[in-house]
DNA sequence: GAGTGGATTTCGCAT
DNA sequence: ATGCGAAGTCCACTC
């Protein structure tokens, strides 16, 4: 069956059909709930109407009406679920805080995350609907314009950064951290090129400058530390001249325009 | 009307109410679809079976089968919708590859965020479930054991640290950065102690160490640093020694206890 | 308005 | 397992 939905079912209904249809359907639950959360750190949401998604790979999410962020969230992977239909005695009256309808047993839903531990309590003393959805995606995802994309344009076409420069690794680990492009410029001097896909800060100047010195006392000849963003964030400009590096303007999208032009180019010649 | 839901609605009835209660009501769409993205970053997704959540605000969420994040999304706020009926033929088969229903037009909803300028648009060429719910949520959501309730803990409780230790002030600015707890020892020597509520890394240890270094500077006298934290990375132990620094082994959870405990108290007197 | 740092960050990769 | 860095990160706070 593709669809089932409850409009305003009663706690026993949805604990059956919650017992069947966990971790094996999509499941959409609205109604009144409070929620408490206790693992890496503990929270504790008084009541109010929300939508509670439970996926078939156990993982959860709580939405209020408003925001972009979940209230209460477990990632999936080794969730376990507990549902009950509960007397609303046994809820502690202080705990929750605002209203709750004392007429019906709650439903409660636990999902206890093994690694690391963590437990979510959620209680419902009404469900406007309850959704349980047979969906099936196989449909390809595909990102452009990341910083990874960046690191493949410049690998793909080194002229981006100036003529004549060559690259020879590429997310090579050196201490401390790790570098992003490695080459050799046109005079044969060493290049380090650490790459941001948005505007690069302070942050970025002090990293590539740890990437240089500790290249520097390694090699013990000179190295040529590259900043590659769309830009440089004002007051940093300064710091990066007086440690000796370079920065050079990359727009990620025309990163993503030259990938998309190659990729192109290999499908013709593999058709 | 408290909840409206459709099953299996043709596309019609579909902008239609969608019109009605886009930004208006908590809304929730099931069904098959596909999905551009463009703005900081590009992105596709060919046709599968989804969950859209569209927000009284305005945030914009889609949720495969699978996994905790959303696939796309935008953030609440100067968001602008655009919902449309279109005839299939428009649809570029190309750019959508997977399985598409040709004989019905398709719903059309995009969403426009203006600061950063960027665009989601949604196709569905069917859908399982539509329900628009008019949700009231104003449940406080409390969250305990943060950084700063180990700081709030500390200044309450000041023997967590070592018998004896007085704090001074909390959270003052010293250059560079600022410092969690400021105090004294049993012996009249000053303390900085800095919090991290995870184990803390070498970065915690290099700036802890900068406050330190900067306060002698200032004061012209012994200055001990304490980093206290649940545990200290392992490599990073050395670092801290060699710095002449100290670690305190400071359990975020105990602190939340204590607090809980001294609230309880300061509950029973309030009333 | 931009920069900086934290997050129950999550996620991935490399040691 | 642990650690480090990116993310369409988001978010809040400071300058």
């Amino acid at each position: 069956m593709k669809v089932e939905i409850l409009k305003d079912p009663d706690v026993k209904s949805l604990t059956e059909i919650l017992e069947r249809t966990i971790k094996r359907r999509t499941i959409l639950i609205s109604g009144n709930c409070w929620i408490s959360y206790w693992g890496r750190a503990s929270s504790k949401l008084k009541p109010g109407e929300r939508i509670v998604i439970i996926k078939k790979d156990g993982a959860l999410l709580v939405h209020r009406p408003i925001g972009y962020e979940p209230v209460n969230w477990m990632p999936g992977d080794e969730i376990i679920y507990h549902v009950e239909s509960e007397p609303q005695q046994s809820v502690d009256e202080q705990s929750t805080g605002g209203h709750i309808n004392f007429e019906e047993p709650v439903l409660s839903i636990r999902a206890v995350r093994l690694k690391p531990r963590e437990t979510i309590k959620i209680f419902f003393d009404k469900v406007y609907l309850f959704a349980a959805l047979n969906l099936v995606d196989k449909g390809e995802f595909s990102l452009y314009a990341s910083e990874e994309d960046m690191q493949e344009a410049i690998l793909a076409n080194p002229s981006l950064i100036e003529p004549g420069f060559q690259p020879i690794t590429y997310e090579k680990r050196v201490e401390p951290g790790f570098v992003d492009v490695f080459g050799i410029d046109r005079d044969g001097r060493l290049v380090v090129i650490e790459i941001k896909r948005r505007t690069a800060g302070r942050e970025a100047v002090l990293q590539l400058s740890r990437y240089v010195s500790s290249l520097k006392g390694k090699v013990n000849r000179d190295v040529r530390g590259i900043l590659a963003a769309p830009r440089i964030a004002r007051g940093v400009q300064k710091l990066l001249v007086s440690l000796g590096l370079e920065f050079k303007s990359l727009d990620p999208k025309r990163c993503a325009e030259i990938l998309n032009k190659k990729r192109a180019r290999s499908l013709e010649e593999f058709y």
